[in-house]
DNA sequence: GAAATGATTGCC
DNA sequence: GCAATCATTTCT
């Protein structure tokens, strides 16, 4: 993917949402060390979805969510963990992309961003990064992955939600060990 | 102002 | 199966 090319995130969550599969998430924490790890797993929240946060109007909370597609929207989550999500679309529309698991290039940490809260904790991002555009001048962006094989994209149901339930918006890489749930 | 809730995780 | 833990939302 281009970097400079924002367009990317402006198509709709449920379209963005498998095509972010395989690409490599990247965060330069705070001591200027980098994180890296590929998506294996997403969910689409869209405007009209009950499960959405952003589903009944603008707060305080969601307000990066109706910024324009390509913005972060971090949010804390059982008072415990944070998760990181993408902003889709246009502008003032309010949908965005949950990621849910990477896979981590090295191999001694295996399994430490298998789910939404565990990759935020692994990455280091918490809401200090809420809101930012992703680019990598604001240390969080995303770039193709390198010799990445072929792979098969299943969807299913969502996890955590209570209403929406029966929407498929789970996007998964087939048979890969970082997916938080089959 | 008070009460309920949650896009989770890890331990019992 | 369920406790941890707290910002935000949704009641009074």
């Amino acid at each position: 993917m281009n970097l400079a090319d924002r367009n990317f995130f402006k198509q709709n969550a449920t379209e963005l949402a498998p095509k972010l599969l395989g690409m490599t998430l990247c965060h330069v924490n705070s001591k200027g060390l980098r994180k890296t790890g590929i998506i294996v797993e997403t969910e689409a929240y869209m405007p009209d979805d009950p499960a959405c946060h952003a589903s009944r109007g603008k707060t305080k909370r969601t307000l990066p969510m109706f910024e324009e597609g390509g913005m972060s929207y971090v949010y804390l989550i059982y008072g415990m963990y944070y998760c990181f999500n993408i902003v889709s679309g246009e502008k003032d529309s309010g949908q965005a992309v949950l990621i849910r698991a990477l896979e981590i290039p090295d191999h001694s940490h295996a399994k430490e961003a298998a789910g939404p809260g565990k990759l935020c904790r692994y990455l280091e991002i918490t809401k200090e990064q809420n809101g930012i555009l992703l680019a990598k001048e604001n240390n969080l962006w995303l770039e193709n992955s390198v010799k990445l094989q072929p792979f098969e994209i299943i969807s299913a149901p969502r996890i955590g939600i209570s209403a929406g339930k029966e929407k498929l918006w789970r996007f998964y890489i087939k048979n890969n060990n970082s997916v938080s749930k089959k």
